[in-house]
DNA sequence: CGGTACGTTGATGGTGCTCAATTTACGTGG
DNA sequence: CCACGTAAATTGAGCACCATCAACGTACCG
């Protein structure tokens, strides 16, 4: 399986990274390795679709490419062709303004979907660059177009992908529209391992790829306040954060800061602020925001 | 033509419209009304379209629905059936949490598409609220799709708009997670009064059918901060903001202050609030952030 | 060992939120 | 018609949250 010829040991450092199942110049690699082979083919599609339907996808697979850390499967302005499955490793897109001004939207890891920013208008409008050595699957979208036009259930896929990543950014927009700094980063932790979980990985320990700056610029927050953000969790004993390792100890008190919010007059009231900085080692109990 | 059949001046107090081409009590009028006598068919598909495929997305569209001014299209939870195109009035698109947590993810003005968000999931993620008495076309989703399957250029008008989306939202994510107050409303207006001129209504001169209110929910920022930032915009001379109604007077002045914007470390500096809260009627010259 | 990238923590101040008062406009009912 | 209640908008005062600036510790290579 090509999860396991692919470097996931992230901690590698670039430059020094151990040769791969080397692809071309590009990154690219026209080895013809189709979802049949592919261990998360199912999270790909996310629900369950009979063989048939399967084989007719694989076609669509034609070759794997690789990016290596740093660098990017695309750019905005690119030309769109096609769209990509994340086989292994992890990306940020990021949307740019002139002059600096960046602002990452969304982490894509195992089994989600790249590159359909680039619909719209042809070519994409961001910029995806890989967190680790990372490969994903090419599927020409042209050719995606035309088994939709064939087979109603992958139509059906197509759509409810699109579909997803939609109201995935409505969510995101009301993070950044309302939310403070903790249900942000407790949103976006609570979010992580959810979604390692739906892979088969554990959902209380996991590595986090990206550095504090990235997710910062994620949440809408500066890299300060994430690292503070993230003490202040870990002394609440909701999190136990080394560095990139990252373990939860109470899901369900990150969940609920996350969500369980009371009416906006209630948040950053003094009161509720007096022990914001004292010297919190665990809270015997700790109260969000309701009764 | 439809469009002047439906009550478009939305000044008219809600309880006492006038009386309209009445449809039946849900609100869903019959009819048999498609694009051909729509002036905003053009403005559904985005882009030309020839006139076989006009004619054919013409079945699509059975009947037209109108909705009351404070009432909804849709709310989160609707089983999803079709989508909308907005023929008349104007729309808020919110995304809710409980306990009173919400977020406006759009504004939907005269040939917007509504009601993607249900694709997903196959129910509505969001709620779709007329901001006046407004006018839709319901277009069922599992025609679009049959005819999707049938005609390629349908096929890639459904996915353009569904990337365009995704696109509108990832610059909205910006939005919220980078620019100030004065770079959000700045936008705002900027955003809208290109989209009147698309529409072939003036872009310099409108009326906000939102409160400020909503004006704040929609760009993350609270009323009072969106009054102050309009009055600040209109003493500086870029704009003139009469209640609801709208003047634009430098629309260049505005896309400077929405794009034109600085390294972070440059935005808030002392001496360029300096003049902030002076008495300023109009500055001789007004440099946003760059040389 | 020195350079760089990353992370943590502290001190300080600004942007925008909160609370509050006032004005205007609108719809309802007297 | 005017009085009244409500919603919307404007403006002011105070301060909380988070950005900014800064210093320092650590890890990882060259």
């Amino acid at each position: 399986m090509l999860t396991t010829t692919v470097p996931q040991r992230s901690s590698a450092p670039f430059p020094h990274r151990e040769p791969l199942a080397r692809p071309d110049d590009e990154g690219r690699w026209t080895a013809d390795i189709g979802c049949k082979t592919c261990a998360m083919a199912a999270l790909c599609t996310r629900s369950p679709i009979d063989r048939l339907t399967h084989e007719r996808l694989n076609d669509v697979v034609q070759c794997v490419r690789t990016v290596h850390r740093g660098h990017a499967l695309y750019r905005p302005g690119d030309a769109f062709g096609s769209i990509y499955a994340v086989r292994a490793g992890s990306f940020k897109t990021v949307v740019m303004h002139r002059e600096g001004h960046e602002q990452i939207t969304g982490f894509g890891i195992i089994g989600d979907t790249l590159g359909i920013d680039g619909i719209a208008s042809g070519r994409h409008s961001c910029e995806a660059i890989a967190l680790e050595d990372s490969a994903v699957c090419v599927m020409p979208f042209d050719l995606l177009e035309m088994l939709c036009r064939e087979v109603k259930t992958i139509q059906h896929h197509v759509h409810q992908m699109l579909g997803a990543e939609i109201v995935r950014e409505s969510t995101l927009m009301m993070l950044l529209g309302t939310m403070t700094a903790e249900e942000r980063v407790a949103s976006f932790l609570a979010d992580l391992s959810q979604r390692w979980e739906a892979r088969g990985y554990s959902a209380a320990a996991f590595t986090l790829k990206m550095t504090r700056e990235e997710i910062g610029c994620y949440l809408g927050l500066k890299l300060e306040t994430v690292s503070r953000t993230l003490t202040k969790l870990q002394r609440r004993g909701l999190i136990h954060a080394c560095g990139k390792d990252l373990r939860i100890l109470d899901i369900d008190g990150l969940r609920k800061l996350a969500t369980d919010v009371g009416p906006a007059s209630f948040r950053g009231q003094p009161h509720r602020q007096a022990f914001g900085y004292a010297p919190e080692t665990r809270l015997p109990e700790y109260r969000p925001g309701g009764h």
